[in-house]
DNA sequence: CCGCTCATGTAACTGGTTACATGATTTA
DNA sequence: TAAATCATGTAACCAGTTACATGAGCGG
């Protein structure tokens, strides 16, 4: 069987139990919810069968524990599966790697001018307050874990930079536009 | 029945059958083929069901045409889908488009610990001209399309200036992180 | 003891994807 | 006339979502 190509999510969990491990599926799931991004619910039908996958696939290890009283099922990463996720960061970085950011943002605003006037400027008080939502949101997140790690840190500065940009974009775009 | 929650792909269609129509399922695809995003695929498999869906729920009108020879079904936006459109953009804006611009970039070098210090340093390389490649994308997007319209200016920008902050990002992280 | 969180999991669905089929028209 | 493009569409698949089920342990 020819190694298959795997998901974002499935090499972004690999990249998790990498980080944190070992994890059990719920402790992926929390790290997932907490942070600020929104990109994948982290759902509970989707963690619990892909780490099978990963197992079946012999990137992941797994070992039934008992903390305390509680059952418990810690995965690691495997030799195997550590090449997968190097191969996965890059380099070389992969073509579906190579985007702009996805922001529903600007989807929303290219439509902008099938607003009235009054909406728009609404709009554009709305967006802003939308941001100063995901700034606190990436501060708080940076508050509990930036200042452990670089890596960390990191993450937090790419969060505040993009709020930044976009807030930069909002306010050149109203200025421009009314 | 209740007006059922429309996903995102579905409004963006709406938006752009508004922006562009009367418009064809096949100009929609070409339109989002060409932009620089790749959020969606802009797959025959999605767009031609979901124009339909749309049309059946009374958002989008249809009408058959020939141009010229070649068989052609135009779509446009109807009063109600205008309707639903605006609500889509807002304000108030969803708590689905409040979030930290997804960048696979970003995913990635949440990891790059994993990597050694060599491939690390390539990485950085990597990514950068990933991000050169990026920009070059919407600077060709720009040239057939920024220089007329205000909306699509506004695109433009925000394209530019998520490939700035991304960048600035990333020296600071190759600087801090060698 | 009641409700909350821990922890694991499944079932049904859904919104997309890839790949294919069809036929007309245009271009080399 | 062969290959490419226009244009519409379908079928099979798949990754991830929502919602639910189960049971153990913990705090008031």
């Amino acid at each position: 069987m020819p190694a298959r190509r795997r998901s974002e999510l499935e090499c972004f969990v690999l990249g998790l139990v990498w980080q944190v491990g070992p994890a059990s599926p719920y402790d992926i799931r929390r790290h997932m919810q907490e942070s600020p991004s929104t990109q994948w619910s982290a759902s509970a039908g989707a963690i619990y069968p892909l780490v099978r996958r990963l197992q079946r696939a012999g990137l992941l290890s797994s070992e039934a524990k008992r903390d305390g009283k509680r059952r418990r099922r810690e995965y690691r990463i495997t030799v195997k599966g550590l090449g997968v996720l190097r191969a996965w960061i890059g380099p070389p970085i992969g073509a579906e790697a190579v985007t702009v950011a996805h922001d529903p943002l600007r989807s929303r605003a290219r439509f902008l001018e099938a607003l009235s006037e009054a909406d728009r400027a609404a709009w554009f008080l709305a967006a802003r307050a939308a941001l100063d939502e995901v700034e606190r949101r990436v501060n708080q997140w940076a508050a509990a874990h930036g200042a452990l790690s670089r890596a960390a840190r990191v993450m937090t500065r790419s969060g505040e930079l993009d709020v930044e940009s976009r807030r930069r974009w909002l306010e050149e775009a109203s200025d421009a536009g009314g």
